[in-house]
DNA sequence: TCTGGGGTCCTAGGACCC
DNA sequence: TCTGGGGTCCTAGGACCC
């Protein structure tokens, strides 16, 4: 039997935050403007005109104030209402093309198409590039390889060459040959340096090891894997079914280092509703609720405390985590720390639609089903009128903590207060 | 003054069992 | 000198991703 050859296509968004930025500020084209992670601390995304100006992706905005400054940059908190909403925009133009999908994450999509009948891959990356630029107004980068790993390094050369599409047929492509191995998808900051010290440089090296050297320099099977994946053998496939999520967290950075607990457990309460929030958008339950606090990792005398309980009953109560992560956080809290964070996890997940009997009757179904109807009704009432129009009181203690955001742009999309303004002269 | 947030997977090693 | 061996399960920590 013949096995038809995969053929995958990796779509990349360019400067995807930046690029969300400027469709609504079309003046700000052509611009040096970065986006700013939460608390504004680091640059997270970079216009070309921002990476020209030798400011390094992850660079803490600190310490770059004088060269932002300098050059007029222009600077945005992130504002993830608007790229989410934008990233659903383009996985449905994505969907149209073929329904084949794996979304991999806000920026990127992987399609399979071994099975469109296309003769030019470079025509063809041209033509969903123009669509998604047309009607979206976002520049995509495309990759095109008979894996995963050879389209990620294909669309990764395309957006360094300003082309929308590039094709790799296989490991003797001269790309692999430009691109230097800590530039490959699986070599982390840990590899890299061990793969330099054995005289390998670039993905061409890496792809000419046996799977078996793979396995020993990189480690594990993904390093094999990898390898082979190189080499044009496809070992990853299409991920298409939504996979349920393995855990579930909420943390931030606090606005301002705090000692008060009260403080601290205002926000350990916001983490908790919107953990259980995503919780049961997801139709799970969790068993396992770990807290954690800690001190800033950048000041000396970094300490880090964390509390976990296993639930005898999975729940997605917002008002039970509330509960439980408090008792938590007061066995924690020792009085003398000065908190920098902090964080809800939730784990050990399972799904909603059926509460298992156990043997010992500690499981009421009753008072689950009341549980289920109260959260319902909230969640409603929150996605009809607003985010937190229902909250716990919990929640109410403080602000102080909230993450600094003052250069969000307008959730033009998501929120009808907020909708861009026509001026029609 | 000021350094993000949310994930996944893998492995080593300890606990425990027979 | 020498102290069983083999299996499973769980967890912590490392490495990676965007």
């Amino acid at each position: 039997m013949m096995m038809s050859k995969s053929i995958f296509a990796l779509i990349d968004c360019n400067n995807f935050f930046v690029s969300c930025e400027q469709i609504f500020r079309p003046d700000l084209e052509g611009k040096p403007v970065v986006v700013l992670s939460s608390n504004d601390g680091c640059v997270v995304a970079r216009s070309p005109e921002a990476k020209a100006l030798s400011i390094p992706m992850a660079a803490p905005a600190f310490k770059y104030k004088e060269i932002l400054a300098r050059n007029s940059v222009v600077q945005f908190s992130a504002n993830f209402e608007l790229y989410g909403d934008i990233s659903r925009r383009i996985t449905e133009i994505l969907t149209s093309v073929t329904p084949r999908l794996e979304v991999y994450s806000i920026d990127e999509s992987f399609l399979d198409i071994s099975q469109l009948d296309i003769t030019d891959y470079d025509a063809w990356g041209q033509t969903v590039r123009d669509k998604i630029k047309q009607w979206i107004g976002v520049n995509v980068s495309i990759g095109v390889a008979p894996t995963k790993t050879l389209a990620k390094l294909a669309s990764q050369y395309a957006k360094n060459k300003g082309e929308a599409c590039q094709y790799v047929r296989g490991p003797t492509s001269h790309i692999l040959q430009d691109m230097p191995l800590e530039d490959v998808w699986g070599i982390g900051r840990a590899n890299a340096p061990k793969l330099r010290s054995q005289g390998l440089a670039t993905a061409r090296d890496l792809a000419s090891l046996t799977p078996a050297q793979g396995r020993q320099l990189i480690g594990s099977v993904n390093g094999e894997r990898l390898v082979r994946e190189l080499q044009g053998q496809s070992c990853l496939p299409l991920e298409r079914i939504h996979k349920q999520q393995k855990m579930i967290s909420a943390t931030r950075t606090f606005g301002e280092d705090t000692s008060e607990p009260h403080v601290v457990e205002a926000a350990m309460a916001s983490f908790a509703a919107r953990a259980g929030y995503r919780l049961r958008s997801q139709h799970q339950l969790a068993s396992k609720l770990t807290i954690f606090a800690s001190s800033s990792y950048h000041k000396p005398g970094y300490k880090r405390w964390s509390r976990e309980l296993l639930l005898d009953q999975p729940t997605a109560d917002t008002g039970l985590l509330n509960a439980l992560a408090n008792k938590l956080f007061i066995d924690l809290y020792d009085g003398t720390a000065t908190y920098h964070r902090a964080g809800v996890l939730l784990e050990n997940l399972s799904p909603d639609d059926r509460l298992q009997t156990d043997l010992l009757g500690k499981r009421n179904p009753k008072a689950f089903d009341k549980s289920k109807r109260r959260m319902q009704a909230i969640d409603q009432i929150n996605s009809k009128y607003g985010q937190r129009t229902v909250h716990y009181s919990a929640e109410d203690l403080a602000a102080s903590w909230q993450p600094k955001r003052n250069l969000r742009s307008p959730r033009y999309t998501t929120v009808w207060t907020e909708l861009p303004k026509v001026q029609i002269q």
